[in-house]
DNA sequence: TTCCTCAATCGAAGCGCTTCGACAAGCTTC
DNA sequence: GAAGCTTGTCGAAGCGCTTCGATTGAGGAA
């Protein structure tokens, strides 16, 4: 099955089917119609041999070269489950589209556009955690490799961005708080970094908090570790002495947050109401359980690829998708 | 810089330098001694026109992509972010040797392996995660495909392997909590899924830990959330009433874990002794500092990398690598 | 000067595949 | 029953590169 000597090839496929090469060819592609019984032989020889085309030779003749690359962020602040189940929903849609996925990571920059472009190793582009002024849109643009971007830069003509609609996520979580009476809110984000970096989804977010009327809001970094995330939900309540709903955006934060507010004495579901953005795991796995809107990443990985399937094979897709953020209530 | 047209080949670069194209093929390989001042006018010919070689062709005509995969986990219990930490540092360094990396994923399994191989698509391969009795192993053994094991299975004769020495990780935890007088200990590990499915390095932690004498010890897994990391930590105190010395291989436990000794009333680093097994952040960022041994991704991927880039150049490796743990104190 | 060596370069032959045009049969259609 | 379509198949060209001789001049040995 797994072919004993190397370099199995398409003339040894044609020999033991008795037929020519590009009839091989063409069975495989399905660009030319050929008898069933041909097909038949040619499969059966394909499945007796083991045959795998050559990937270098088909890129070659075809310009197709059955790859695409995702590059990733690998920075600090990131939450890195999502980016996992990110690579992981990425790489199985790209798998039923016969593709796979080069790695490549941030650090490499508008270089590594261009460079995978260049050398026709890659069909087509995801970039992920686009900044709202990202140097690397700029490169895409003029590049023409087929792409689809994870998040808005500030400019988003003539591309094809796909995301989560955080500011709906904000405000759903700005309305689930105000709407059990908290006059005085606040939202803990994600690491002051990614606030720095101006990537999209941040400030998204806060846009989208911030804009309930009638209410007191907040939006404040927070840390990711232990004693930090302690730290800081104790000066926010120390700043903040009315406040009675928080948002927490920060998976790793979600469990020491609700430590520190039992600590200062607040019964969250009674007095204190609090809303996670992030995995159900997270908001399920701490007591007592909170409602949550989930960053569907996988889904939003497979509609990135999809669209990029869709952008190879010459067809249309939409300027912009934003998924519908979904609060579940526990 | 970035090229504007589709498409400049060797041949455009060769007539711009004045030279044949396999001229310009030695000079990008070195493998044949070109004088100086042709080398320079190809080079400068390169830069002009924004050359760079098709991955196709190139592999087409030598037998070499250019490209390894890494078969990624992505499972239950993981430690997401020391995953990324190796992927990270496994790019970087494939890219120091002009390698790009292909994701896959464990889900394609053992038929994933051969279609990489036989199709061409990569020289090498690196295996992350690998389980004691992995079926992959097998193929890959008679795929012929260089490759590079992270972990060890239960038989690596004739294969590269490359890993944190755990066994002596899980020994010093042990040996630094007898040191202090704990005469009784345990070790909080990963998730229960990862021990079903004997992943090497948690047996190996085990074996370590549980193999000092005079010492009465004991490995527990461990969930990774909450709640149930407190009710873990409570039903180990409640069945194990003289402990006063604990280990912890889970990182995103180690805070809550924490927290529950100091609602039990335990003075960690007083009565009470913890170590951990995972990344200086999350030693450092709880209170009081904790000891641990660090988990060198990035040197481990880094290692990986460049035994692999040996295999190809027909080099010799150590068959097997085992790195030092390295037991820090706060 | 002649012969040999060696460094520098060229040209051509593939690598394994896709795809285009051609062609032989087997059908219609009048 | 000739003219035109289809359908199924083949052969050859060529994708852009590497690599293996072959070739050319220059320098050294004789």
């Amino acid at each position: 099955m797994a072919g004993p000597g190397r370099g199995v090839t398409i003339a040894d496929v044609a020999a033991r089917a008795g037929v020519a090469a590009s009839t091989v060819s063409y069975v495989i592609s399905g660009k030319r119609s050929i008898s069933p019984e041909t097909a038949g032989r040619v499969m059966q020889a394909v499945a007796d041999l083991g045959y795998h085309p050559h990937a270098g030779a088909r890129s070659l003749a075809s310009r197709r070269a059955g790859v695409i690359a995702m590059m990733f962020p690998i920075r600090d602040g990131m939450h890195l489950p999502v980016l996992m189940q990110f690579a992981a929903g990425a790489v199985a849609e790209a798998r039923r589209h016969d593709q796979d996925v080069l790695l490549m990571t941030a650090d490499e920059g508008p270089a590594g556009l261009a460079r995978v472009a260049a050398s026709a190793m890659v069909d087509g582009l995801i970039l992920m955690d686009v900044e709202v002024r990202d140097p690397r849109v700029e490169v895409l643009r003029r590049l023409g490799l087929p792409n689809v971007l994870i998040g808005f830069p500030a400019d988003s003509k003539d591309l094809t961005c796909v995301d989560l609609d955080f500011t709906a996520a904000g405000r759903a979580c700005a309305d689930y708080l105000a709407d059990r009476g908290c006059g005085d809110i606040a939202l803990l984000g994600a690491a002051e970094a990614v606030y720095e970096r101006r990537t999209g989804f941040a400030e998204r977010v806060r846009e989208g908090f911030l804009g309930r009327p009638g209410v007191r809001a907040e939006v404040r970094p927070c840390p990711n570790y232990p004693t930090e995330v302690q730290r800081a939900v104790k000066e926010l309540l120390a700043a903040r002495p009315d406040l009675t709903g928080l948002a927490v955006h920060n998976e790793p934060a979600v469990g020491h947050v609700m430590h520190a507010l039992a600590d200062a004495g607040k019964r969250v579901g009674e007095d204190f109401h609090v809303v996670v953005i992030g995995p159900d795991e997270v908001a399920e796995r701490v007591h007592p359980q909170l409602p949550s809107v989930l960053v569907p990443a996988e889904t939003l990985a497979q509609t990135a690829v999809r669209h990029l399937m869709r952008k190879l094979d010459g067809l249309d897709v939409p300027d912009s998708t934003l998924l519908e953020p979904q609060l579940t209530i526990r």
